[in-house]
DNA sequence: CAATAAATGAGAATAAGTCTCATTTATTAG
DNA sequence: CTAATAAATGAGACTTATTCTCATTTATTG
């Protein structure tokens, strides 16, 4: 029973990825093409930060190499597309969804695997605290910030053997 | 009187910062070259961290672009030098020093000043609890992390107009 | 459905960083 | 202190990620 509900579940999230978008690229105005559907839908298949080239694997040359750094582009400027460097300097993307809530970053220095973190919302609050007081001293109006970790993974982990 | 001193301070700071990075260098049995103190003093003298392009033109051409890149590569190995990318991705580098407490960066999304910021003892206790949980959780050994906040100086910032 | 504007693909251009190799500099053994 | 050896440097070629150009294709709209 409870396998048949994620099953549905998975199904419905499968079938409606090309769905979901273009309602995406609907809401944020932004028109409708092939290649953008194919860049949202891998980056929401995976559901998890991935590296320029993995994007690229995944995509397996349906989108020009230039076609592709433009679509990352714009879905950057209408605020989807979060994108930072990884400690081996390679460009990490990864969508940024209203259901998926505030988080942080936790980067594999063996295998360059990159783990959605989320931190409790008493450290959140004391961050915030923090960078309230950071403003105040320097006269900044900050607006984002960002946890990173760096580490090796060991037994959980796939990638390194 | 007051102006005599601060005279006199800084006039041994400049003397010894060559005699520093020479020390910086034995210290960790490096061989002393002259590009290698070139860099050093440039670091030193800042006590900030520097765009590469920055630091290029504090060298005014005094060590070659090969060079520069090969020192430092030598002051990451030997963990003197900590490397990061800013927002805009551009690299920047900054010495570790010793009498350098732990920090953080604050990025300006304007100038592209980065500034180090220290946090309450309080939070970076809170949030090495947060890393315990996190490497239990994950099966990770963690053993950096990093708190980058973004934003926009104000009047303060002289770059910015 | 046609006209117009926008997006794409292919490959050229750019720029950061690395590599090569002949030359120079630092280290060390005597 | 000097010579021999090993290491580091400079200059520029090379590599690779990203951006740019422009002719062609695709999406949008009236």
């Amino acid at each position: 029973m409870r396998i048949y509900l994620i099953f549905l579940k998975y199904e419905s999230i499968i079938k409606n990825m090309s769905e979901s978008s273009r309602k995406i690229l609907t809401e944020h105005k932004v028109s409708i093409t092939n290649p953008r559907i194919l860049v949202l839908e891998a980056l929401l298949e995976v559901n998890n930060p991935l590296t320029i080239d993995e994007l690229q694997s995944k995509l397996k040359g349906s989108v020009a190499k230039s076609t592709l750094y433009r679509v990352l582009n714009d879905l950057k400027k209408i605020n989807i597309l979060n994108e930072f460097t990884s400690p081996d300097n390679s460009t990490v993307v990864e969508l940024i969804l209203e259901d998926h809530s505030h988080h942080h970053h936790l980067f594999c220095s063996d295998c360059g695997e990159v783990i959605d973190v989320e931190l409790s919302d008493e450290f959140e609050k004391m961050l915030l605290k923090e960078i309230e007081s950071i403003q105040k001293k320097f006269n900044f109006e900050i607006n984002d910030h960002r946890v990173e970790m760096f580490g090796l993974c060991t037994e959980e982990c796939a990638n390194c053997k």
